[in-house]
DNA sequence: GCGGGCACTTGATATGGATCAAGAAGCGAT
DNA sequence: ATCGCTTCTTGATCCATATCAAGTGCCCGC
């Protein structure tokens, strides 16, 4: 659980006794590649942090996907929009390569709301942080062309291409697969 | 203040001596019609609620104005992405009719923030909401047509129309105006 | 109350990226 | 190793929406 540590006192100081009370509310899952982390419909109730593996989130709508991020490394994975509100979920979650994520139940983390101020704090700065990254993703979806998109992404990001496949990067990047294909061939 | 009170109580309760505190905090400034509440490259010193008048938030790129969104009656109004990172901001945010605004100064609400736990609470549920307003506008940009897109604002926000502009409703949808003058002549 | 400039409409044309199609290459399961 | 899928590529064509253009009306400032 060093993960969740390492993640919370990024932002917030805990007591040891506070700490162990966190621990404890984090318990480790594993999901096979392919799984579903969160799945359409249903209400998520953990939330997690990345141990192992990459996963996409994405929508359905009309039996086309359409990818809006990718989680690995340290950061946040889940249906983040179910957990909070506690309904069914409108995204879905699945594990790209074998993945192990550190989950925390809904109901243990508002405990953890409840009995540890400095959690709130955490909750925040988290949030504010996520919403900056929100803001920079729109500006650049609504600004870029495909091919300035692909750029950006290139010199941002250029592990992602090792980690997914082109058709859910494509995706990400709000392109068909071939759109992408072409860029790439092109672009260089 | 009141619609600052509410807006707070709505989330936590606070104690007299508390609110007194907070409220102290809280500034009424105005706006003339087409003046700007953020601007593009400025670090946004404070945050605000509405009290009075519309504003719309929008990136500029390339001579083109793409609005991201809104504000009116008791909804959150500046350029929250600044304010929160306090860097040079992205965004502006224009009145778009003469407008009231409640702000409070950055450094206040860290302020508060530390000496009153239950504001930390309090922006962590505010942004929770936040999060899941923009996660709605991010699937339906992502899944639906321009024609679609249209018609969910017709069914969700028809007083819309009343407030703002149809070229700016228009870029709100992802549309030049002339699309959405065209959509209102054909739908309906 | 006049004049200039937006906002909106309507039509003609252009285009970025999607869709359709077909083949090649990689890869997991048996 | 072989079969069957899925991914990726490449080409041809299509289409939703943008762009360009011109005209009307109306609102605001002087």
């Amino acid at each position: 659980m060093q993960l969740v540590r390492d993640s919370i006192e990024r932002y917030v100081k805990l007591t040891d006794v506070e700490w162990a009370e966190v621990a404890a509310c984090w318990q480790r899952h594993t999901f096979p590649k392919g799984s579903l982390v969160s799945e359409a419909g249903r209400v998520e109730s953990r939330t997690y942090i990345v141990e192992e593996g990459v996963q996409r989130i994405y929508v359905e709508h009309d039996g086309n996907e359409h990818c809006l991020g990718f989680a690995y490394g340290n950061s946040w994975s889940g249906d983040y929009d179910s957990f909070i509100g506690q309904r069914p979920g409108r995204f879905q979650v699945q594990a790209i390569t074998d993945s192990v994520l550190l989950g925390i139940d809904h109901a243990d983390l508002q405990r953890l709301y409840d009995r540890i101020p400095a959690m709130d704090r955490w909750g925040r700065l988290i949030l504010e942080e996520v919403m900056q990254g929100r803001a920079t993703r729109e500006i650049e979806l609504l600004t870029l062309s495909a091919e300035e998109r692909y750029r950006r992404l290139l010199k941002r990001s250029p592990h992602l291409l090792q980690l997914v496949s082109q058709k859910d990067i494509a995706s990400y990047l709000r392109m068909t697969p071939e759109t992408f294909s072409r860029l790439r061939a092109r672009v260089r």
